[in-house]
DNA sequence: TGTCTTGCATAGGATTTGACTATGGAAAGA
DNA sequence: TCTTTCCATAGTCAAATCCTATGCAAGACA
């Protein structure tokens, strides 16, 4: 039973003719009765009575075509559908993002997204590296911003942006006032750190090494702003990105002045992953936020 | 899009798999690759994912799969009520007779009929020959049980008996003692006959008229009960088939021993016409009645 | 009644298309 | 690193569809 087939039925059925039939579908009559015949045959029954130069429906055709015409017509509705979907700059976009990211820099391609595009339904999920990571291969979400570089075989991406890191310290400490600092400085001072499933704390600790800093961890927190407010209390000392970067009675930010002490922030999505519209979309959205390394 | 791209796709989202699918399918991997490709080129976008050696529907597959699960099944439940109608004796039978025939030969056969096979649904339409024809080129009755011959380049038929027909008098007519009359016999007595749109009438005259006998026609009916009644009232005579024959207190019937003073009915279908199963079932079961000539 | 027209079926050749085998490339596992 | 697995590609083949030409039978019309 082919498409072509139920067609071809349907068309004889309305025009009532084998011949007028043949011109509304562009094929040759012949091949049309042909088909009409396989349908007939493959049902075991005949479909229309041949009456001299009349054709009528038999039982079984009138039984018949309600059920061919429902079936063009899902045919044609499943096709629109999905057109639909393509055409329209709608449907879901689930986003990933880390903790240290999605407070800052979200809401606003997010706000100014949904405003261009209402029909957009986003979605997102707040989770650390690694288990966004699986999220994306898992196919839970469609991109994930994060810290940059990403490597990976089955991965794509593009950078954000770069921003500085910056030293947080309580407004009274000695190192407060001045204008920029270096991780050196900060040798001795007791750390307040991200746990450790957060890459953040990887970043951290890494440019230290770099400066030849081993940092004394005295706490670990989930959330920047638990350990603002514990640095706040004069608890510790410790780094943020910039965009963490906020007006507190109780901290003072200092710019780090050490070569590379960076971090960059990217899009992720998966290679050979087939992005919707409105997907696409949104990454592209995105790039319009990407500034200039510094 | 064609029927099998819709079974492989479903395939392919059922095994998770273009090789396990092709396997299912009864098809080498390439071709179901190819056709999967060839859908997603016609709907315009991606439907799975083909991420290393997982395969994972997109949101256009998780869009389009439930519909084209729908459309298999409905291409099947056609097919199948099809296959249903045709291998039960059931449906629909529209059975047309004129009136000089129906209440004498109709009620047994279907009755037999109907208790043989419960799951048909007889339907009876009674009518004079004409608009028997009619409604049979027209498709509203299946077949009609009428006089013969019945002529037509588009018709068939077959006979189911022959009759006599029988003289009807009033019991006191000087002719009602008698074993066998001919039709000079009845010369002069005033007739009692069918309307003109029955055909018996027409065989009535026919008859005399081989007789040599112009009837004088005193009264019109549509049934013999009426002429039956005014018979035995004495208000004249009449002929009718053997099937009409009955016990009467005020009518006697004799047999017209011309030769030829007969009538044959049969029932007659559209050449051409489909026939259901049951309809072939009702047609053999009518010759089961069949006669032989008289 | 005979002729012409109309409409579906049949026949045979041409084209398209779906399926196959062989093979390549990339990813996952050993 | 080597092997295996899995999907895509390339090229060939067979089958199915479509075409034109024609036959046949039923209506239409003179």
């Amino acid at each position: 039973m082919e498409v072509h087939q139920l067609r071809y039925f349907c068309a004889v059925s309305e025009t009532g003719s084998f011949t007028r039939a043949a011109e509304r579908e562009q094929v040759a009559q012949p091949s049309l009765s042909q088909q009409i015949m396989k349908l007939e045959e493959e049902l075991g029954v005949r479909l229309f009575d041949r009456l001299g130069r009349t054709v009528r429906l038999t039982g079984f055709g009138q039984v018949f075509l309600p059920r061919a015409r429902a079936i063009l017509g899902e045919l044609k509705a499943a096709k629109d559908e999905v057109a639909e979907r393509q055409s329209s700059v709608s449907g879901p976009v689930s986003i990933g993002v880390i903790p240290t990211i999605a407070p800052y820099f979200l809401p606003l391609p997010m706000a100014l997204f949904s405003r261009k595009y209402p029909q957009a339904s986003m979605t997102v999920a707040e989770d650390v590296t690694a288990r966004l990571m699986d999220r994306l291969r898992g196919g839970q979400i469609d991109l994930a911003i994060m810290a940059m570089p990403m490597r990976g075989h089955d991965v794509e991406s593009f950078n954000l942006r770069t921003e500085r890191l910056f030293a947080i310290l309580p407004r009274q400490h000695r190192l407060a006032k001045k204008r920029k600092i270096t991780l050196k400085d900060l040798r001795d001072q007791p750390f307040l750190l991200l746990r450790e499933d957060h890459c953040f704390r990887d970043t951290a600790i890494e440019v230290c090494k770099r400066a030849r800093v081993v940092p004394r961890v005295v706490f670990e927190s989930g959330q920047f702003s638990s350990i603002l407010a514990m640095v706040g209390a004069g608890l510790g000392i410790s780094i943020v990105p910039e965009m963490a970067v906020e007006q507190r009675p109780d901290c003072t930010f200092v710019s780090l002045s050490d070569d590379r002490a960076s971090r960059t922030i990217g899009v992720v999505t998966l290679k050979g992953r087939y992005l919707s519209r409105v997907q696409r979309a949104f990454l592209a959205h995105l790039q319009t936020f990407a500034q200039k390394d510094v």
